[in-house]
DNA sequence: CATTCTATTATGTCTGCACATATTAACCCC
DNA sequence: GGGGTTAATATGTGCAGACATAATAGAATG
């Protein structure tokens, strides 16, 4: 049994839970808890912070504290580097870099990383593999201008790993979705053309300019998840 | 611009981002922080604290802290009641109640619940609507002992909002995954038996008992996105 | 040389106080 | 009653100081 901030935030999810405060409720100010708790205001301050946060309160300055009507969950995930992924999975990670080539994108692509249509950009087609068994097809638009001359060897090491400990800490977003794989993924990753893909798209940027957009298709099985 | 913290917290990124402090490298405590930016310890506190909680920074009592190596972002999701989330793309929302029975479920969903193979569970089959095309295929086993008798008409109030308002915040995990859509979801769905689907698995619990365990097939097109 | 004990150190948390800020509720005046 | 001003209030954030805790580095021991 903890005690100080956590055993405030477990014992308020607690009454929440019971229904002693429910959904839309307006719950004592941060003083009276303090008062009940026996501990200073800045204490529950920060145990009612972490369930705001967390969308299980709603705050307003002079309004009060509440019980989310909605409870918008929020589920966090662990993103991971591809090695790490597969290597805490207790497999041996390797890779082949299947292509690479430069050239103007796409026009969504050019878009999305908000470059004009005729920008030249570099592509590259890795295959990730866990024991040595296709695990994650990863496409990849990557902008020169954030690397080095002469460009790092991606054959050596991935694009993905190489971003990771050159760039540090990009801003982007991440989206998932599923796809049915084309006949290259297919190919490339040893399954039917048509099978169900889970797929993660993202795109990051530094900044001041786009860095990547990189798509990976994960084999048939792959699973995100989280413990709330 | 802000200041305070937050404006410690993003001096502090973007010293980590043009690699002042590159991955792996041991920066000044907090302490020392807190003279240079000329505040109290508990403000440099704060700030660092929040980048450790986005996996930016990690940090080890007497060992200090140090920019994170391999950078496990953390993505967070907003997991919302399917009938606010179609409304929030400005659609209508409607469902309908297509199949509930009681009876033993398969074996993987009683043991992913903690309950013995034998158990009765609710079944229910909800299609979810947004102005009228297929947007969910819900397919949910659900604890009788943890509804009201009678049971509430779950073909008025679905039965992913009933848990919503009358369970309050429980705990669980969620997985996202891609599957192809068998027979049954294909003739729900509208779509082709195979067609590449987003699948979302809940399981839910009260601290004594499991409550549900739902899968939710989302139509084709469907994406899952954050802002990091 | 290996191992256990101990002192040191950086972070984790708490207290009590203060002031800032957003927002509501009350008030006044027309 | 309507509309705008003002006061009250709950949260947001800040400070300085204190002690707790974990983990390391060094000292003492076998």
């Amino acid at each position: 049994m903890p005690q100080g901030w956590e055993e405030i935030r477990s014992e308020v999810l607690r009454r929440i839970r019971v229904r002693a405060w429910p959904p839309g409720d307006l719950i004592p100010t941060e003083e009276a808890l303090a008062l009940e708790f026996g501990c200073a205001r800045a204490t529950v301050n920060r145990a009612l912070r972490e369930l705001a946060g967390a969308g299980v309160l709603e705050r307003r300055r002079k309004a009060g504290t509440r019980v989310a009507m909605w409870p918008v969950r929020k589920a966090t995930l662990d993103i991971a580097v591809i090695r790490q992924e597969i290597e805490a999975r207790g497999q041996r990670h390797s890779f082949q870099l299947l292509e690479q080539t430069t050239g103007a994108p796409p026009v969504p692509v050019a878009s999305r990383l908000g470059l004009p249509p005729g920008a030249r950009l570099i592509y590259l087609e890795t295959l990730h593999l866990a024991d040595g068994q296709p695990f994650v097809f990863e496409t990849r638009w990557l902008n020169p201008a954030v690397l080095p001359t002469p460009l790092p060897d991606f054959s050596q090491l991935s694009a993905n790993e190489w971003l990771v400990t050159h760039i540090s800490y990009a801003t982007g977003d991440i989206a998932f979705s599923a796809a049915a794989a084309s006949l290259r993924e297919a190919t490339v990753m040893g399954v039917v053309a048509g099978t169900a893909l889970f797929i993660t798209e993202r795109t990051t940027w530094t900044p001041d300019a786009p860095i990547t957009l990189v798509r990976l298709a994960h084999a048939p099985g792959y699973r995100v998840q989280t413990m709330v």
